[in-house]
DNA sequence: TAAGATTGAATGCTCAATCTTC
DNA sequence: GAAGATTGAGCATTCAATCTTA
């Protein structure tokens, strides 16, 4: 905890920005995550996990390679592959080069749910965030997420 | 689950916002849980339910205002706030007007919590998210944040 | 010793059920 | 019956400890 003499306050221009900001992070996973689950019963951690996988060659990934795309922990990661691998989505084997590694696959049944999921995922994001946003909102957008999402580190 | 015969997928220009952002929103409350976590043992959540209280006239407001301020259900307020009340930062009343009605008020130690917590808040939030970012970007990103928050609902 | 990954316990969140008052 | 709020069960996440290989 570095607690310096003197805290510089948000300035009101920040706090404007500030105060919406956390209102989207709060209330996007609620959204994102109640549609997936009632729809196919995923959160919205293990579709982007998912979506990850059957982009990639093969359709796998290192573990830790995996939890760097989907910006979330190691430890957490694996919690969420268990679940997946559960259902039959995803299987695990031992990475090839290094024996303290491990990779995680999509199957076949993986990318069925993520067909089965993604036309009623991409509505709600249109709904809840894209609708409402005119093409220099987005650019505006991706501009300034960007910018915070590169400074962004765990 | 309305399946539109066809989707409507991402642009390009969609997704360069959309993947920042979901990073955006995947990490912040990691690392402001983790500030307040280590230093002062709540999370952001918490820490966010005790600012709007200690805003609010008589530091005290309804169940059902409060989680509209915060963003969350109602039941998760309630499971956070016996939290808050377990350790003394929070007291609940039978609202004066609605017999239905509870109101969740903070107290001293809450408010000298706050105190405490809040220069490494405010340290972290600069460091994560305003320092990296310009003037111009701060009115950016309260015009496109707060163009997403409106339209956005439980 | 460090890196990659997993595990279990503790805590937080969601959902559905419930209770009380309107 | 609906609105305000709480509760408990089940799942998700964090943290620290652990194990294996580099």
């Amino acid at each position: 905890m570095t607690t310096p003499e003197t805290t510089r306050w948000l300035s009101s221009e920040e706090m404007e920005a500030w105060l919406p900001l956390i209102r989207i992070v709060t209330l996007l996973p609620q959204v994102l995550d109640r549609q997936l689950r009632t729809d196919v019963g995923i959160t919205h951690v293990q579709y982007h996990i998912l979506t990850r996988l059957s982009a990639a060659v093969d359709g796998q990934l290192r573990m830790s390679e995996l939890a760097d795309g989907v910006a979330i922990s190691l430890s957490r990661l694996s919690h969420a592959v268990s679940t997946l691998e559960r259902h039959g989505w995803v299987t695990r084997a031992a990475a090839k080069d290094d024996g303290r590694g491990q990779t995680a696959m999509i199957t076949e049944e993986g990318r069925q749910l993520l067909q089965l999921a993604a036309p009623g995922h991409v509505a709600k994001v249109r709904s809840a965030v894209f609708d409402n946003l005119t093409e220099a909102d987005i650019t505006q957008l991706a501009d300034v997420a960007n910018r915070i999402a590169e400074n962004l580190e765990p």
